[in-house]
DNA sequence: TAAACCAACTTGTATTTACAAGTTAATTTC
DNA sequence: GAAATTAACTTGTAAATACAAGTTGGTTTA
């Protein structure tokens, strides 16, 4: 284990990965606490100071005498999720469609969250999504990044890749949390025009705050989705 | 402190009540740690196990140097919250009617998630709640427990305590995690009646699962909410 | 009086030790 | 061979010790 990193959260990093990428499956067990001490010469309570975290995560359970059990890989922060009748995790056949490409704006007045004044004096950049799940559009999405210490982020290509994958390649920023609003509203011409759904049909909207691992730096979405043949699907 | 409940468990009790009651607010300093380990006469390890619970829950923040910091009674997992236009967190003046104390059913059919066998033959515990923000109605809920091991279950006051607390403070039951699918449906007769909203108006439907500290153990919620007065609001 | 320094305090990380309680496999007994 | 017992293993709780890093208030210096 390398210096700098804390032990319990480089193991906490490594089994992680391990349930991510498959290796430890719903359902398996993790090796035991006294195990894991010989395998990464540490002392059992950094093994669980490490597992706590996975527990805490919603990413394992523990039982006494038995073992951690595997409950399979979280959702993403922040990650949106739709589940059809069938209560299938995740993303179907996802396709993004960029309806304004990101430009540089002026914050809207008024804003659905509160501003600090060096964000909005920065200004925002904007980007306007359509997404469409099995060519069915589902999210209308508006984006709102304060304009600070994105470089050339308006010259990115958006219909490749997702939005927060661009953030986290390209910028090191991540989406550690964030809060959201949820209302069923009535769709607008607007709405029934992207989303396909007759006027006043009733659709979710969401306006979201996103905290990233950036001090201080959030951004923010309002989303439109409409839940017909798909619902909104999270995990707490 | 006294004994078979741990210590640390029951130092978190002690904590999360003067949080819930107001002794500690938002923005408030707990008593440090070492503050705490005279005041009940344990050690450090002991104390921060139960500071550790009351940051996981949400409770509190903490600030290395400076100290536990209340974050306010958070929403626990799978609590309910909503947010008016100022975005304030948490319940209002929050009252609850019961419209059908819990009796004993058989499962829905069709149920809105998958049941294991055992859950199914055992039958559920099935409450229905109105729940009124302000004297305004925003949650209608249906509750589906599984009839196992929950002695006197349908003799118990929900008016004046909420079904968490009930669960945790008489069966050690705790939500520790779950899935919600959320669409935006129109009011039929029967939600009119009780959110107060015209037929066909755009409310939310919640469907929960929630998962316990017990293995194996889950409940499920059906929620309508009314969102014109106050948005859902949740952190992620 | 403002800035720098230092002491006391705060939480964060890690090790060591000990015992309790639950689970599973191996051994013993009938 | 089945049942009971025991040993080895598992996680759960708690104490004691040590050092690191951040915060705050008091003291000293210019």
């Amino acid at each position: 284990m390398t210096e700098s990193i804390p032990q319990y959260r480089q193991l906490y990093e490594v089994l992680r990965k391990q349930i991510v990428e498959g290796i430890y499956r719903q359902g398996d067990l993790l090796p035991s606490e006294s195990a894991l001490c010989r395998q990464y010469k540490i002392t059992r309570p950094t093994v669980r100071h490490a597992l706590d975290a996975l527990l805490n995560e919603g990413m394992i359970r523990k039982h006494q005498g038995k073992g951690s059990i595997v409950t399979g890989p979280a959702n993403g922060i922040g990650i949106l999720s739709i589940s059809g009748t069938t209560s299938a995790l995740g993303m179907h056949n996802l396709r993004t469609h960029i309806l304004s490409k990101p430009s540089i704006l002026k914050w809207p007045e008024p804003f659905m969250f509160p501003l600090d004044e060096e964000v909005r004096a920065s200004g925002c950049i904007y980007l306007e999504r359509l997404r469409l799940v099995d060519d069915r559009p589902i999210f209308y999405d508006l984006n709102y990044l304060p304009n600070i210490n994105l470089p050339r982020f308006t010259s990115r290509k958006f219909e490749e890749q997702s939005l927060f994958d661009i953030l986290r390649r390209a910028y090191r920023i991540e989406v550690k949390s964030g809060e959201q609003r949820i209302r069923a509203v009535r769709a607008d011409n607007n709405i029934h025009g992207y989303l396909n759904v007759p006027v006043g049909y009733p659709v979710l909207h969401l306006q979201r705050k996103l905290n990233t691992n950036r001090p201080g730096y959030y951004f923010f979405s309002s989303i439109h989705c409409n839940t017909d043949a798909y619902a909104l699907y999270g995990t707490f």
